[in-house]
RNA sequence: GGCCCGUUCGUCUAUCGGUUAGGACGCCAGGUUUUCAUCCUGGAAAGAGGGGUUCGAUUCCCCUACGGGCUACCA
């Protein structure tokens, strides 16, 4: 049987990174083996809709490389792929349980059921419209045919009777076998007034239409799933796999990583921008493979000591063993170490290809772009680091003043000013470093002073890549000029 | 409160009854770079607690503690 996993997100928002995960074990699995990785919307709250979910979804799904076979952008043959588009599927189904006897209409307000659960919980009791109280509500169970058929013209929803007395048994492929009493399940809304399916008669029924054979989803979705066994049962239908994903947790504090903790946790988390009030790791400066590595290896591993993989190695290395338990903290500083991985890995023709990049190349001189990049790339963390790591480039703004104050006791103007004449006489940079050490040699100058006194001349702090590519990079005039101009600061100095 | 799931270095994790409990990020030290970063080497750092089962438990079972999730006409 060919395997079919759908990913199945609502579009109240941005896809958060969770959401992401999620995404990338559907992928990994589908591909795995060998089947279908479909892209479902479940956008049955009309509420909570927001304009342009979708898109994103899509957008950031397909950054990451993992496009969907099947799904609302790109069709297939089990569509539609919005649940809001499915609606007369949903009814049809509905009728099928009703008649069965496995669902009944109710027409209990919502004033009533409120009152009810703010009485249960006076008592300390949760509130549950189940076997042991649902003949005394109005609904089908309880109303004469004379009756229902009048309020059947009104809002009205269908509820899932659950038998009272059963222990359910349902398995997760990750978890194992888990029990459940019957008896502490309600009678959930199947079908809610505005006519739109809940999640869980939704997502059975198309899962089923879908043919689907792993649900794989978070670990929210865990409590429901004898619910959904039982709806499995009410059709007589085969239930697929099911894994249930442990949680992204936030770095500091407790509980789950939201989409509200991107500025509170100091990264980002989403994976593209979402307008400007969401900062999204693409646009953070982080490779679609580097964030995507890192994503696999928060919950899962490969079994080896292997942490740094392409999208294509996951693939082929992905195995549900490797799956673990319990929920994992997000940690920023190793999602930029895998990124740097990935990042120093390049060519840096490659790494020339981001407009991230080409933006913080702007202002300098083009035919210096690639030598930059490759002289740079393996300094990167994110992409978004050249900019610092280029600095170098403009005229230094200052010098720092305790190197120049420690240099100008080691003698650093007369250095400087015989660096000056050398480099004069020098008609091929690349000749430098061999045209001064013999001269610091000769004359017993400290070659340390010397190679500091440069590197502040032209730099103004002790740091960056070598200074002699640096002196390449800038050119003859431009090495010159600063030298220059470093002498006439350090000379005001004294 | 009730129900469900979970618990190995600070963090992500390996271990499928017998190991000096391994790796990675981060941290510290040393080396390379006569700078910083990268990189290399080394170091500190863990089985929540209590009972069982067993010749032997991090590993299997139970209890407790802690953490998380669910408890909506949201997903």
């Amino acid at each position: 049987m060919e395997t079919r996993v759908r990913f199945a997100p609502s579009p109240t928002g941005p896809l958060h990174i969770g959401g992401v995960r999620t995404a990338l074990i559907c992928y990994l699995f589908a591909k795995k083996n060998k089947g279908i990785f479909i892209l479902r919307i479940e956008d049955t709250d009309q509420n909570r809709y927001v304009e342009g979910s979708e898109a994103y979804i899509q957008n950031a799904l397909e950054w990451t490389g993992m496009v969907p076979d099947e799904g609302p952008a790109n069709g297939g043959d089990f569509g539609p792929y919005r649940q809001s588009e499915r609606k007369n599927i949903y009814q049809e189904h509905i009728q099928e349980l009703i008649a069965k006897g496995k669902a009944y209409y109710a027409f209990d307000d919502t004033e009533t059921l409120a009152e009810a659960r703010k009485n249960a919980e006076k008592k300390g009791n949760s509130f549950r419209y189940g076997a042991e109280n649902r003949m005394q509500f109005n609904n089908s169970l309880t109303l004469t045919k004379a009756e229902i058929d009048a309020r059947l013209k009104g809002d009205y929803v269908v509820r899932l009777k659950v038998d009272p007395g059963n222990i359910i048994t349902v398995y997760d492929e990750i978890r194992g076998t888990i029990q459940q009493d019957s008896n502490l399940l309600d009678d959930k809304i199947l079908l809610k007034a505005d006519g739109m399916p809940t999640y869980h008669f939704a997502n059975v029924v198309d899962d089923y239409l879908m043919k689907i054979t792993t649900v794989i989803r978070g670990e929210e979705w865990l409590p429901s799933l004898p619910i959904h066994q039982l709806l499995y049962d009410a059709f007589d239908w085969t239930a697929p796999q099911f894994m249930h994903l442990p949680l992204i947790l936030k770095p500091s504090g407790k509980g789950k990583l939201s989409k509200r903790d991107g500025d509170k946790e100091g990264f980002p988390v989403f994976p593209l921008n979402w307008g400007d009030v969401a900062k999204g790791f693409k646009e953070n400066g982080f490779l679609a493979e580097g964030f995507i590595n890192y994503l696999a290896l928060l919950g899962w591993n490969s079994g080896t000591e292997q942490e740094v993989f392409s999208l294509k190695e996951l693939e082929t290395d992905f195995s549900v063993q490797g799956i673990q338990k319990g929920g994992a903290r997000f940690d920023y500083e190793k999602a930029k170490w895998i990124n740097h991985q990935h990042l120093s890995a390049m060519e840096a023709t490659d790494i020339y290809h981001f407009d991230l990049i080409k933006k913080q190349l702007q202002g300098v001189d083009s035919s210096k772009h690639l030598s930059l990049l490759e002289l740079l790339k393996e300094r990167l963390f994110t992409l978004n680091d050249l900019a610092q790591e280029i600095e170098w480039i403009q005229e230094p703004q200052n010098y720092d003043e305790k190197i120049v104050q420690k240099l100008l006791s080691k003698g650093a103007l007369e250095v400087m000013q015989g660096m000056l004449d050398i480099l004069k006489e020098v008609s091929d940079l690349s000749d430098l470093k061999e045209a001064l050490m013999p001269w610091a040699k000769k004359n017993g100058i400290n070659t340390g002073v010397m190679m500091q006194s440069l590197r502040v001349a032209l730099v103004g702090k002790l740091a960056g890549p070598d200074i002699f590519e640096i002196c390449n990079l800038l050119g003859k005039d431009v090495t010159l000029e600063r030298i220059a101009l470093a002498i006439s600061y350090f000379n005001s100095k004294t």
